[in-house]
DNA sequence: CCATGTTCGAATGTCAACATTAGGACATGA
DNA sequence: TCATGTCCTAATGTTGACATTCGAACATGG
């Protein structure tokens, strides 16, 4: 058996996990300016780490920066949301279409436990929820075993986490009351042999996450 | 009107320019070492400039570098060729598919003039025309006004060039029989109302391109 | 009052020296 | 002969100092 090779961090990515709580904490707000120096000199590494850790955050899509103007955390508008869930939508499309060939029975027994996980915790509701949530997912593109698909979903997750937090956040009620049964059926399609109707429904699952934050949104600015 | 701001570019970028050209040029074939301290030297900039160039390529996918194990050319294994190649039908399915209801007049027009220039010059063999068919998807892209799709588009857009340049290189015959009808095809369909049909003219077209440079390394390794 | 030119400060972009690591060559022992 | 342990070197990782640039505030001229 071939474990996944005890890879070992630079200060770069590790400066990049701690400014990525950071910014899902809400200790940087969206449009807030992330400045070397300071970042720097908190997390008591050089500016020369904390740079390339911002670059990683850039690739993630969480921040965005320009020549000479530094960087910034990235804005939560409606425009931002239309675009990243569509492309997730057409990255979750093939990663369950692909799945669907190639999941071993130990990558459909992962996500029937993330499923059984989330029913347990829909109590405590709060991030440790969409923590599983993202969990299922990033399982289902680890089943479809396309480094590439992963790659182009990691361009987004970060960013897709962003959006979901504000979304529970604001309106925790029919994320609650949807998700367990939405990953089920995923799950359970997933196992089956309808690559159209599974397609449909991992469209569709992003869709209706889409809409939900895009309501909140447009009452926010009344 | 409004321009495209002139972006001024800095030391990085130019380095990323230069390998990335390096790299097509054959300069750096597949599986080369890309040292740090030599491409300072021959660039003639310092060793952090050319290191953010390179983690701007391998944010491309055209290299890839391990925590003190350098960075190296990605190879063309049939398993890369199958990764690139199915994520990129899922990406130009979409663009071609929200194309369809944002294109703007100008941006049809822009499309049929690729393809016009693309049968100007067809009988002029070799990397230009390659140029143009990228050209005539980045315009796709562009049209569908997703900026996140185009970032997708642009982690696996120096691949595409690094395949298509192999397999125009080996066998430029089926290339050049078919590159002129399969755009002017798309570029009709963006204009049509069959979003179904133009889905899968999208996806066959990457598709067969696929194969097409799968049988070719199939056929190196006889 | 508006438009243009200038100064200034704060931030990023760039650089070269220092510290650390991976991987191979070599020696040692069973 | 093979396995293990120890250097050693060449590369990357990291750092702080220096150079450059942007944007805003201010001054100036029409």
């Amino acid at each position: 058996m071939s474990l996944p090779r005890a890879a070992r961090r630079g200060l770069a990515e590790e400066s990049a996990d701690r400014i990525r709580d950071a910014i899902f904490d809400g200790t940087f707000p969206p449009g807030a300016p992330l400045r070397e120096v300071d970042l720097a000199r908190d997390l008591d590494v050089s500016r020369g780490s904390v740079r390339e850790g911002l670059a990683l955050l850039e690739r993630e899509g969480l921040v965005h920066s320009a020549w000479h103007r530094g960087t910034t955390v990235i804005d939560v508008t409606p425009r931002d949301v239309e675009e990243v869930y569509t492309v997730r939508a057409a990255l979750d499309r093939l990663a369950a279409l692909t799945a669907l060939t190639t999941a071993s029975p130990d990558d459909l027994a992962a996500l029937d436990d993330i499923v059984t996980a989330m029913a347990a915790d829909i109590d405590r509701r709060g991030p440790h929820l969409l923590a599983l949530d993202i969990a299922f997912h990033d399982a289902v593109y680890a089943a479809s075993g396309n480094s590439r698909l992963v790659q182009a979903w990691q361009a987004v997750r970060s960013q897709v986490c962003l959006f979901q937090l504000r979304r529970i956040a604001a309106a925790p009620e029919d994320y609650l009351a949807r998700v367990v049964a939405e990953h089920r059926e995923l799950a359970t399609l997933i196992r089956g042999e309808e690559p159209e109707l599974l397609a449909r429904t991992a469209e569709e699952h992003v869709h209706s996450a889409r809409r939900a934050l895009l309501a909140h949104l447009a009452g926010e600015n009344h």
